[in-house]
DNA sequence: TACTTTTCTTTACAATTGTTATCGTTCAAT
DNA sequence: ATTGAACGATAACAATTGTAAAGAAAAGTA
């Protein structure tokens, strides 16, 4: 659910993409590191080589954890990144990273040269928008509980990996009901 | 916020269009019914004359509405219509309607003959993203309390012509729950 | 008009969650 | 080794919501 949203660095940095490599440049950061703020407009995007990231909304001074990022995956706040509009989410290091980073401008320089590249962003928005709708759903149909019952099925890797007062937000509760939830069989 | 989804009929039916007017056809319905069900792949778009349309998802047998459309919205399961994938929902009409309707396929020959438009429904898709977004995160911001006064400020007229068992479901609660919020104050 | 269906409200009860606070553990930095 | 911050578990209480059932009001139909 989470993968599908991103294309995997393997798939992004072949083919079509090795012209571009020398674009993009290495950048390493410590835990808790802001790569963007939330309302700032998004002038990078990331690939992450080593490390964990996610993004979260502010909430009258409350963090809510929208979505969780790994190795492989590509993060940008694409809304921002594609047509210079603030960001409504913040992008921030969970873990120390090593990151690969483009600009936006040599980005849109790729886009402009390579027809295919520019089609594959479309589709990935495409199906950015479908994973937005399917997560929505699953908000609207199931209990946090069974939300939670579904993270550890589909995303295990998420529960092992990351602090749960981060899941907690994500699932949409506190991590006091959470610490409920997970003592509760 | 609903209406920014989806371009006016008055946009959509002037200038660039005026040249596909006769692939559209004209199609009186009654109240309740189904103009694409869930899992089903759809095969036309609707543009709403008169009368009102609203999306919604099964879960359990319990009808969840996802969302409202009025006069001048266009609608339609752009993911399905888009790549032909099964509809996340159903398409249902709240009163009686009288729609402008038009074919997958000759919709598709509009796209392949006018980059205008095809440039206007990718725009339109990015915009269904970021909507999409927001009101997500409205849902993980806000209480179902604040998202009926949301729903008053921002869309009155669908609280003044929508059955109020749809509003609470479009809420993410009960009908009974509803009923208690609207009689709190 | 009379009848039926749909819609909305209300009640009582159970279950879940948020809030606040406390406590123990782990981990990193000094 | 010691300190402090971060993290997770637990408890008590209030508030909200879901469920099921019953009834009233409104709308539609014969």
């Amino acid at each position: 659910m989470l993968k599908e949203q991103h294309l995997k660095q393997t798939a992004m940095m072949t083919g079509e993409w090795d012209i571009f490599k020398h674009l993009f440049k290495r950048q390493e950061i410590p835990a808790k590191t802001t790569l963007l703020g939330e309302g700032k407009i998004a002038r990078r995007m990331f690939f992450i080589e080593k490390g964990c990231l996610r993004t979260w909304i502010n909430n009258n001074g409350r963090e809510i954890t929208t979505q969780f990022f790994f190795e492989g995956d590509k993060v940008s706040s694409i809304e921002s990144f594609r047509s210079n509009q603030p960001s409504l989410y913040s992008i921030e290091s969970i873990e120390p990273c090593i990151l690969q980073t483009i600009s936006q401008k040599d980005f849109q320089n790729v886009l402009a040269h390579s027809p295919e590249i520019k089609k594959e962003m479309q589709e990935h928005l495409f199906r950015r928008l479908i994973q937005s709708q399917k997560s929505f759903f699953s908000f609207l149909k199931n209990t946090p509980q069974q939300r939670y019952q579904e993270l550890i099925q589909e995303h295990p890797e998420i529960i092992q990996r990351v602090p749960q007062h981060y899941i907690a937000s994500y699932l949409g509760i506190t991590s006091v009901s959470l610490s409920r939830i997970r003592n509760r069989r």
